[in-house]
RNA sequence: GCCCGGGUGGUGGAAUGGUAGACACGCAGGACUUAAAAUCCUGUUGCCAUGCGGCAGUACGGGUUCAAGUCCCGUCCCGGGCACCA
């Protein structure tokens, strides 16, 4: 019998199918095991090559645990709403509804080829209504609590406005935007108004303003990644940061669960690293600054009280509300041409910028508390509005953005720090003596941080207080395709939650999904939907992309349910998720956000756990390669110009712009001389019409309208790509579809060498080049099988020997360690070194095969089935038991020690297993070469560390 | 700029602080064949020697250690993230 793969796959796809073998139940004595992968956005480039290896990865680490008798839920979904089908939309006027359809479609067909052991009848979508209708419920919930500090959970806004009512709000401890102080005869006196703005200070889903990019000319609300370089993306328009009125979610309320939680879980120390920097926890002090003119205070966060008689100027965000107030007259023009300067850049940009610091001066001063000194108030765009208190005080001497800001703009520097003592330190590190300052000359940093913090309670200036880096999640978007909020607003423009019955609010229907004008969501076009009735209209922005990805992993517990999220029962059974594998793009955006979210559902008693996942594993990105041709940013003549990539390195590249092409069209791609030759350039402006007339010029000639015109002999053009290596994106024009690997070499040999590449969470480049080695050990395994020659069978049953038993078990030992690590690539070498000495000693016996056939299983089940029933098995290999190894058959009579003199290896020697340290010493100094080495040198000492090595030092 | 990874032959990579380069790809030579494909065998880090061997070598520069690809310090390069891509 022939190794055919596609015949194989087909006849166990459809066996799998009719027996339900991945069909999994909530109902089981076994133990439960939860294997999660991140769940795809189905987008309109299909699955590529890096989607499956992390899927490939969990798989095999599902089908393992299941052969080692757990009750396995492996489920897989889609992500489906998102910006990408929204555009297509606006573009080619197709529903999104409908692309994302055909989208999901076309990736379950890419799924089911590659043999995943899923259990599709779980699958869920985060934009079928039955699905975001729990969705809106959820986002209710948050809306209708609040974050108690004191009980540290959240608790029903009924009870906050029950305690409001009668105390008012002196005696709570409230995650809030800001500090309100009113008396329970104050609350009760306020207009419906009044209190619904009240209460969102206090919600954990609440209304505020926040900035987004508008582009006038696009007529649309941008996202980060579509502004390049200060304008927009699409048409290089200009775009700005405009306030708007959206939902945020109080995510800071559980900044410190979200921190002390991270030591509860198995993720990685790095993951743990980047959440925990992103939550930022520091202490320091909240104070208050006197105004000079007396009308008001300034309040910042410092975690250097102590570097107070250092602070030379203060600097508050562009956007601090006190700006407009304190700005005097004389300065008013040149602030206004900064704002309008800052509104063009972006909080990356306004981050990143070091070289050049910015910023202008309000004209107004505010007083040091302690000596009553004026300190003049500045604006600058690094101090950033949600950051802290949305304004620091400025410590030159100290700090060296505030040093290279004094610099420029030749502001005052004490130096308040004596570090002379300490020669290493930095200007960061929290060392030295104070000088220059008042009460607190001479003492070191970290008792003067104590003493300034108690005198500044003890003026009551400001108290001690613990700030987060994190910020409050933007909720809103002004887009279509996306969650309804479940809101609608009164006559006064206060907010109500729908009641549960109403759930879910389907998303209307739209022909158009353009922007509404105003910066307004498409909804808002619904205009029958939005006043549904007399007085009142509904919220028309939609939810955040991470809505439907915050809780989905509850959801495959139980997918069906139309009276809950997930019933009790099966929440109970699966618990939380056990493994979770996905990518460290993930890392602070949804992994943030759903494990706030679980813990929400656990302080309301709907999930048994606090955090949702319990250990990750995170699969390295595979990346394509990009090809980028340059093109001249000035047209010539009115025609676009390309040049070679070595031109346009050696003639200024900054007047060059990079256009990606289809990797298909280069030669080489990838390589140092990637290229593109008069074939593909033809195929380039067949590809890119308006590039037609495009002139393309190289050391060989000159291409343009078709024709070559050559410098001197040349027939052909060598025109230089630029690669680089980056995300495989459509827009990239470099993606690769599993298909057409599975379609040559089979679904199995795609899983073993996706495996095979290297570790599972390095990122690397796709080739194929090596995939001929991964496809020959499949075929040789077959080979132990089947005789090449005339397809007969080779199977028997004679006795194993001591030998083959040994070979055997030296792979079932190191496969079992290796997925138990997640090292999938070292697994496949192992089969390959097995199946290459079953091979050399003419092994076909049953006994050894079907432990073999069991191992490989999780890796290549297509190819394990077959030749498991070829064994004469009836049920499927899934549910048989995996092998377990047998130490005795691995004992060792003797061990190859490697002598080394001085950590030199110079012999190499075998030697009996048993021998002792002394003994392994006496002979390793009568070797020949040994003595050889020595020649006169006196032995210092001879380190022996039995069955590894031994090291003779002289 | 900040945070987190990574850098080992021509290529993908292996290596609980203990024999650097397992396992593959590619390449070279050979066997089988009329030939090719397929398959099999041998070799394959560089340099010198071309037998035995020797020296150097894991991005670069230092350090710890009997012993460093692995641990520590500094530098360079590449990738991911940085709050509206998902």
């Amino acid at each position: 019998m022939e190794y055919i793969p596609s015949e194989i796959e087909k006849k166990w796809k459809s066996w799998w199918e009719d027996n339900q073998v991945y069909k999994v139940s909530n109902d089981s004595t076994k133990p439960k095991y939860y294997v999660l992968d991140m769940f795809p956005y189905p987008s309109g480039s299909g699955l590529h090559v890096g989607h499956p290896l992390g899927y490939i990865g969990s798989d095999i680490f599902a089908r393992y645990k299941r052969m080692n008798g757990y009750n396995v839920l492996h489920p897989m979904g889609y992500d489906a709403f998102g910006l990408p089908a929204e555009q297509y939309a606006i573009q080619t006027g197709v529903h999104p509804a409908k692309s994302t359809a055909d989208n999901i479609a076309r990736y379950r067909e890419q799924l089911d080829k590659i043999g995943f052991s899923f259990d599709w009848s779980r699958q869920v979508e985060t934009s079928d209504p039955s699905y975001y209708k729990w969705t809106q419920w959820i986002f209710l919930q948050l809306f209708n609590h609040w974050y108690d500090n004191k009980a540290a959970k959240a608790r029903p806004i009924e009870e906050l406005i029950a305690i409001f009512e009668k105390d008012g709000s002196a005696d709570i401890d409230a995650a809030v935007s800001e500090a309100l102080d009113f008396s329970a005869s104050q609350w009760q006196s306020m207009t419906a108004k009044e209190k619904d703005e009240t209460l969102m200070n206090y919600r954990l889903a609440y209304r505020k303003t926040t900035y987004v990019w508008w582009c006038e000319d696009l007529g649309t609300v941008l996202a980060n990644d579509e502004v390049k370089d200060g304008v927009s993306e699409r048409g290089g328009y200009p775009v700005e940061r405009k306030p708007m009125l959206q939902w945020s979610l109080r995510i800071t309320a559980y900044a410190d669960r979200l921190l002390t939680g991270l030591d509860t879980v198995d993720f990685s120390d790095s993951m743990k690293k980047m959440q925990s920097n992103w939550i930022g926890k520091s202490q320091g002090a909240q104070m208050f600054f006197e105004l000079e003119n007396g009308a008001g205070q300034l309040e910042i966060f410092t975690t250097r009280p102590d570097t107070i008689f250092g602070a030379t100027f203060m600097v508050v965000a562009p956007e601090h509300d006190l700006v407009k107030q304190i700005t005097t007259p004389e300065q008013a023009q040149a602030i206004a041409d900064y704002l309008a300067y800052v509104n063009t850049r972006s909080e990356r940009d306004r981050m990143s910028e070091t070289k050049e610091v910015s910023g202008e001066f309000t004209g107004a001063y505010a007083l040091n508390p302690f000596n009553g000194e004026k300190i003049p108030i500045w604006i600058a765009e690094y101090v950033l509005k949600d950051y802290g208190t949305g304004a620091i005080m400025a410590v030159p001497a100290d700090d060296e953005r505030d040093m290279r800001f004094a610099k420029k703009f030749n502001l005052p520097i004490v130096e308040i720090i004596d570090k002379s003592m300490h020669p290493g330190a930095t200007i960061e590190d929290k060392l030295g003596k104070m000088i220059n300052s008042d009460f607190l000359n001479g003492m070191e940093v970290r008792y003067a941080i104590e003493a300034v913090l108690e005198r500044i309670e003890s003026m009551g200036i400001g108290h001690r207080k613990i700030n987060f880096k994190l910020r409050d999640a933007i909720y809103s978007r002004q887009r279509y395709w996306g969650e309804p909020f479940p809101i609608v607003y009164d006559e006064n423009g206060v907010a109500h939650a729908l009641p549960e019955s109403e759930l879910p609010l389907e998303l209307p229907e739209l022909e158009d999904f353009k922007p509404a004008s105003g910066a307004k969501s498409p909804l808002a076009r619904a205009e029958d939907w939005v006043n549904f009735k007399p007085g009142w209209r509904r919220e028309t922005d939609t939810m955040p992309g991470f809505a439907g990805s915050s809780w989905y992993f509850l959801r495959y517990m139980d997918p069906s349910n139309d009276k809950e999220f997930a019933s009790q029962k099966a929440l109970n059974y699966w618990q939380d998720v056990d493994l979770y594998v996905g990518g460290t793009e993930h890392a602070v955006g949804h992994l943030m956000y759903s494990r706030f979210w679980h813990k929400f559902l656990y302080d309301k008693g709907l999930v048994p756990t606090e955090e949702p996942y319990k250990k990750l594993m995170n699969q390295g990105m595979i990346q394509g390669v990009i090809e980028n041709i340059y093109i001249l940013k000035e047209k010539v003549n009115g025609k676009s110009k390309f040049v070679c990539a070595k031109f346009a390195k050696q003639n200024g590249i900054e007047d060059f712009a990079k256009i990606p092409v289809l990797v298909d069209y280069v030669a080489d791609y990838g390589l140092q001389d990637s290229h593109l030759n008069l074939e593909s350039l033809r195929q380039i402006i067949a590809w890119r019409p308006e590039y037609s007339e495009a002139i393309f010029e190289s050391n060989e000639g000159i291409f343009k309208n078709g024709h070559f015109t050559p410098k001197g002999d040349d027939t052909d053009m060598k025109f230089e790509t630029n690669s680089e290596v980056g995300k495989m994106s459509k827009s990239k024009y470099n993606v690769i579809n599993p298909d057409d690997v599975v379609d040559r070499y089979g679904a199995d040999c795609f899983r073993m060498y996706e495996m095979f590449l290297g570790p599972i969470e390095q990122a690397k480049p796709w080739d194929t080049k090596g995939i001929n080695g991964v496809s020959g050990f499949l075929r040789k395994l077959w080979m132990l099988f089947y005789d090449e020659q005339n397809g007969k069978s080779l199977v028997n049953d004679s006795e194993p020997t001591k030998e083959e038993l040994k070979v055997l078990h030296t792979c079932i030992k190191k496969v079992s360690e290796d997925i138990e690590r997640f090292s999938f690539n070292t697994c496949v070498s192992a089969f390959m070194i097995c199946v290459n000495e079953l091979r050399s000693m003419n092994c076909s016996k049953r006994a050894v095969l079907d432990e073999f056939v069991r191992l490989v299983a999780p890796f290549a089940p297509f190819t394990a089935e077959e030749l498991w029933h070829q064994l004469n098995h009836e049920s499927s290999v899934c549910e048989a038991e995996f092998p377990k190894v047998n130490e005795s058959y691995l004992v060792q009579d003797s061990i190859a020690y490697p002598v080394s003199i001085n950590g030199k290896k110079r012999d190499l020697v075998e030697l009996p297993a048993n021998m002792s340290k002394e003994e392994l010493e006496k002979a390793a100094l009568e070797l020949d070469k040994v003595q050889k080495w020595l020649e006169g040198q006196a032995v210092k000492k001879v380190i022996v560390v039995p069955g590894r090595m031994i090291n003779i030092v002289v």
